[in-house]
DNA sequence: TACATCCTGAGATTGAGTATCAATAATAGG
DNA sequence: CCTATTATTGATACTCAATCTCAGGATGTA
């Protein structure tokens, strides 16, 4: 009578606990965001799941980041990213050549958080950080061609 | 034979000197984006200026935004922010409830950045740091309605 | 002034995301 | 297991931001 128990949380578990009712597309949706390590866009879940309603997609989509399943993160441009939530508080790096999405942990940022939050007007009620990189692999892919990056956003935020 | 010195960068001038032309369309929306202090979207440009056609805004706040005369952040949903650069490093605050947007600037910051830097794979071309918080004004504004913040965002970036 | 070129504006177009709504699927109760 | 209730879905039309096209106009330069 023993159970396998998996180290990722079942999501669907959560979304019935909430009341959600665990249908086809949302399952459908959940298995190929389990496999997508390195972020993904709305449109690349549309593509993949091409029975699944365009719509449905993007409230679900929806749907998961009110509930914390997923969270989104901005490129410089074109569509926002996705990627599924760690438990613990976590970074994003993105790359700007092609848009590959890594994660990182400081215990220092959020200290760091916690005092520039004191010397602000307002509450904070979230923050984000992000850095843009270009990574190892379009590094090594560009190494001879002429250098284009994207400016306009270096050194603001 | 003096001169009057403004405090501000002339922004013209900045482009005169990287061969863009000064034109009218350009001093206008240079003249406007001065007055906006509190950030400002394209859709502001274009209904301030009806004169000046949709595509010209749209391509200007692009130029301006690859020169570094504005900077551009994004909400937590609908269309981009932008706002006149300062030369200094800074980063930004924005209400949740009216988008108004701040700045501050925290040295620990840039200290921060090349210490994460330096442990993340691949080379990092930029970064962005944003709060989001409800301004004083609008936390008196609902101080008595329910709390209906976003949520999806929070202890994630 | 005249030229070469950059820039502009109107309008069509794309692309992401949402609203509508009838049809369908999922749970709860009997 | 059957039925009722309600959530969910998908097709479609739509909105909105932003871009593309291209002929005509403005700008800096010789």
């Amino acid at each position: 009578m023993t159970t396998v128990l998996t180290s990722r949380p079942d999501i669907m578990a959560i979304l019935e606990d909430r009341g959600y009712r665990s249908t086809v597309p949302r399952r459908a949706i959940v298995r190929v965001i389990e496999e997508m390590h390195e972020g993904f866009t709305a449109e690349d879940i549309v593509k993949r799941l091409p029975s699944v309603g365009r719509a449905t997609v993007f409230r679900t989509l929806k749907l998961f980041l009110e509930t914390g399943i997923i969270c989104r993160l901005n490129l410089l441009d074109g569509a926002p990213r996705y990627m599924l939530s760690r438990v613990e508080h976590h970074h994003h790096t993105v790359c700007v050549r092609c848009g590959k999405v890594g994660e990182f942990r400081a215990a220092t940022v959020e200290r760091l958080m916690r005092i520039i939050g004191d010397d602000l007007s307002g509450e904070i009620v979230g923050h984000r950080i992000e850095f843009y990189v270009v990574c190892d692999q379009c590094g090594e892919e560009v190494a001879l061609s002429t250098d284009d990056f994207p400016s306009g956003f270096h050194s603001h935020s």
